[in-house]
DNA sequence: GATTTTACGTA
DNA sequence: CGTACGTAAAATCT
């Protein structure tokens, strides 16, 4: 059945979908299935009234399989058939007619119809003009079908239909009155950077483009939304100038950056490198689109193509980046300054401005360890690597030659040559050529399919079910292979690693086709930094934060200097007890404060000893290892709400058996579950839930027990993640000078000193990690260790007691 | 050649 | 039915 186009004929917004889908057929009228909910509900969230809106689709009948490329030559639709052809023009011939003041455009065939582009990703969000009828008003954004497959899409479905709204008053197309000045001459730009010195007084926005190796290619300043400037510093990858002639340049730069605040996106990435390769110091980051986009909508996305898009009127540009760099580079400029005004506004309307202001201070920091790295020994490395010494077993230290004797071993057993980083071929190994019994990997939710698996879980199983002694050695091969990955690692020309900070956490950007783009995926980030490749000093094994025990020897403090790290102790389960008010733990972590390890131990002041003498009714000083490891896992697999079957899988016993334990420990700790269901209380109006410092997350996951779980874990990670960073400030601030941050690892700082300040270090350190935290209207803090070595790897507890022996900070001579 | 899947390291 | 993160290699898609 044909569908056609309904709403009243002198309706300001005119909704063009795709095509009908069987419901639509049926009816005989557009968005009236699932997708006509999704599109009532995000038009409703935009403050649009469906009634008032002509809606409508590029094809007028439903195509096979709901299939849009029936209606096109070729499976990427650029070729649309004769039938096609007189939808479009059926859709040009209703424009004209109903004279609507703005078209939207919902997903990919109506952008391609209205304006002859492809990538609704790229192009949804701008105002553009239409192309099918020149001078209409085009706004294009996701199909409602397309929102409700990923639920994520929702918030710039949202965003666009608003900014929609607010373009339908008129059929005026806004005009851009950005004037984005390309390619002055030298002394122009000179002259510019001058007045940006002397006679202007406001921020002032920057952005770089760099090209191999991180060398600055073209640099883009921006005094308003309105007025940027672009200049090419690099031609074809060789300098424009003479070297005297680029250091007048940066002398300048580094004029204005002194005195005007900066505004960037990213701007750790960009004060880096312009120190690194010019040095040139920011010395005021003002402010950072990337933080404020974090810390506004800290779950979706935030290049500055898709900010842009959310918070300003102005064309697309990130596709001129290859053909008209400079063009591309002022529109970044000038369109970081539009976005932090419209973020500044953000922050203070969510009343979140303190979280800006504390991811702001992390800056200079987070920078810091990047360009500072952290050395490798090579003596160290080449040991683990290769020495030739074998163990009490008779087995060969080194990585490597015990990896090929493996090898060789587990081929000679098997009859062939297996490459074990393959998936694929050792299932055949395991479940076809020696029979075993396939393994399947734990689904995430009940309703996944079963998969089959060879990991190391698997074949842990299988080791234990069958006698093959390839089994333990292929699982050997697996552990050395991958320790290998973070020992067998590239050093700088100076023998160090460096990694990179991220502070918005989640990898922001990634190299592609040798440009940096940002990741439009996955956005949770509950606070605590990530860690990933530096792409300005790229050597390493990249992330800094997941190197196992067995590889951090490599990283050694010079003669004279000691690694020290000061980690909070049992930083979640604090936090948790706290907010659950737990009397008995509280009164246990209040008691063992400030306490040496051997004083905790021999006053049984343990968490996971008290949560077995809860659990088996025994006095606490009867309480056996074993009991102890039950207590310690169940309480783990809790306070996450593991199930029993994780919970069997570790402990080693029967589902039966383990669903009874979680039974008994909710029983003797049932604060537990109120708390859960406080949390699914507080999430269900708003799904908005803050830390113990004030971070606001709102989760976008759909109401399931999957939300519920990273609900449940939110409070106590991303308060334990925002501790340790607000201390890591706070010694850089105060102490930097003297105490060589080296690492972050979420709950532990590392850093390396001079042996004789090693206790004036500790007691700075202490005094910069206790910070006192609220809930429930109680004070408390929590407590930290310390440990000390010669390298990452070889640390060993140590009492601050026995370090720190006055009550005053002494600095050494 | 680009993208997705599988696996695995840390807190 | 722990969550959070990043990277490498294989598998798969186009």
């Amino acid at each position: 059945m044909l569908v056609k186009t309904e709403g009243p004929p002198n309706a300001r917004i005119f909704l063009v979908g795709e095509a009908p889908g069987a419901d639509e057929n049926l009816l005989g009228r557009p968005f009236v299935s699932h997708a006509g909910k999704v599109l009532d509900s995000l038009l409703s969230y935009a403050g649009i009234n469906r009634l008032d809106c002509l809606v409508g689709n590029v094809a007028r009948e439903q195509p096979p399989g709901n299939k849009i490329e029936f209606f096109f030559e070729d499976s990427k639709c650029t070729k649309p058939k004769t039938l096609m052809l007189k939808y479009v023009n059926m859709l040009q011939q209703e424009i004209i007619q109903y004279n609507p003041n703005i078209v939207v455009g919902l997903g990919a065939t109506a952008l391609w119809a209205l304006t002859g582009m492809r990538g609704i990703q790229s192009f949804r969000g701008y105002v553009q003009e239409c192309t099918l009828v020149p001078g209409k008003k085009v706004l294009c954004t996701y199909h409602p079908a397309a929102v409700s497959r990923d639920w994520s899409l929702q918030f710039p479905a949202v965003m666009d239909l608003r900014k929609a709204l607010r373009n339908s008053d008129t059929p005026d197309i806004p005009k851009d009155t950005r004037a984005l000045r390309c390619n002055p001459s030298k002394r122009e730009f000179i002259q510019y950077l001058q007045w940006l010195t002397f006679d202007w007084k406001d921020p002032i926005a920057l952005d770089i483009e760099t090209k191999a190796n991180c060398h600055i290619d073209i640099l883009g300043l921006a005094h308003s939304p309105n007025n940027a400037i672009s200049f090419e510093i690099l031609s074809g990858g060789r300098p424009k100038y003479e070297p005297r002639e680029e250091l007048e340049i940066w002398y300048w730069l580094s004029r204005a950056l002194e005195v005007r605040p900066s505004i960037m996106h990213n701007g750790l990435f960009d004060a880096c490198v312009l120190w690194l390769r010019n040095r040139v110091l920011t010395k005021t980051i003002f402010a950072d689109t990337l933080i404020g986009a974090h810390v506004c909508w800290p779950e979706h996305p935030r290049s500055l193509g898709f900010l842009s898009s959310i918070c300003l009127n102005v064309p697309a540009w990130k596709h001129q980046q290859t053909l008209t760099p400079t063009l591309y580079n002022a529109a970044d400029a000038a369109n970081t300054y539009g976005v932090w005004e419209v973020l500044s506004e953000e922050l203070d309307r969510q009343k979140i401005r303190h979280t800006f202001d504390f991811e702001m201070s992390q800056v200079f920091p987070a920078g810091m360890l990047q360009l500072q790295g952290i050395s490798v020994d090579k003596e160290s490395q080449n040991d683990l690597l290769n020495s030739p010494k074998q163990d009490d077993l008779g087995r060969v230290i080194g990585i490597r030659p015990r990896l090929s004797l493996l090898t060789n071993e587990i081929n000679r057993i098997l009859n062939k040559n297996v490459n074990l980083n393959s998936p694929k071929q050792l299932q055949q190994v395991l479940y076809t050529d020696l029979g075993l019994p396939e393994q399947y990997r734990r689904r995430a939710s009940i309703n996944d399919p079963r998969k089959v698996t060879a990991d190391s879980e698997a074949l842990q199983k299988l080791s234990k079910i069958n006698d093959n002694p390839a089994l333990t050695m292929i699982l050997e091969w697996k552990k050395l292979d991958k320790l290998q990955q973070f020992v067998d690692v590239t050093t700088s020309p100076e023998g160090k690693v460096h990694t990179s900070y991220n502070i918005t956490g989640a990898t922001m950007q990634r190299e592609a086709k040798g440009l940096v783009v940002d990741d439009e995926n996955d956005y949770r980030s509950f606070g605590r930094w990530s860690s990933s490749k530096s792409i300005i000093l790229p050597f390493g094994s990249g992330n800094l934060q997941n190197v196992p025990r067995a590889a951090r020897k490599i990283y050694r403090s010079p003669t004279g200097y000691s690694f020290i790290s000061a980690d909070y102790i049992q930083a979640e389960a604090v936090v948790v007890a706290y907010i659950i008010n737990d009397l008995q733990l509280i009164r246990m972590f209040e008691d063992s404060f400030g306490k040496s390890r051997q004083y905790r131990k021999e006053n049984n002041l343990d968490v996971h000893r008290i949560t077995a003498s809860q659990l088996f009714g025994i006095p606490i000083d009867k309480v056996t290892p074993d009991q102890r490891q039950v207590g310690k896992t169940l309480r783990h697999a809790n306070n996450y709400s593991a199930g029993p079957g994780v919970l069997a899988a570790k402990l080693g016993i029967g589902m039966k058996e383990a669903k009874y334990l979680m039974n008994l420990y909710h029983q003797r700790n049932p604060m537990l579950r109120i708390w859960h269901q406080k949390v699914q209380n507080e999430l269900r109006s708003t799904k908005i839930l803050y830390n113990l410092l004030g971070r606001k997350h709102q989760f976008t996951e759909r109401w399931s027990d999957e939300l519920f779980r990273s609900a449940y874990s939110y409070i106590p990670q991303s308060t334990v993640g925002d501790l340790l960073n607000m201390s890591l400030v706070k010694i850089y601030n105060n102490y930097g000078d003297r105490i060589d941050i080296a690492l972050q690892l979420h709950d532990a700082v590392y850093v390396i000193v001079p042996d004789h300040l090693i206790s004036w270090a500790m007691q700075v350190m202490r005094e910069c990690m206790l910070h006192p935290l609220q809930v429930n209207g109680m004070d408390f803090k929590i407590d930290i260790d310390f440990s000390i070595g010669p390298s990452w790897g070889e640390m060993e507890e140590v009492e601050y007691t026995d370090y720190v022996k006055s009550n005053l900070p002494v600095l050494p001579n």
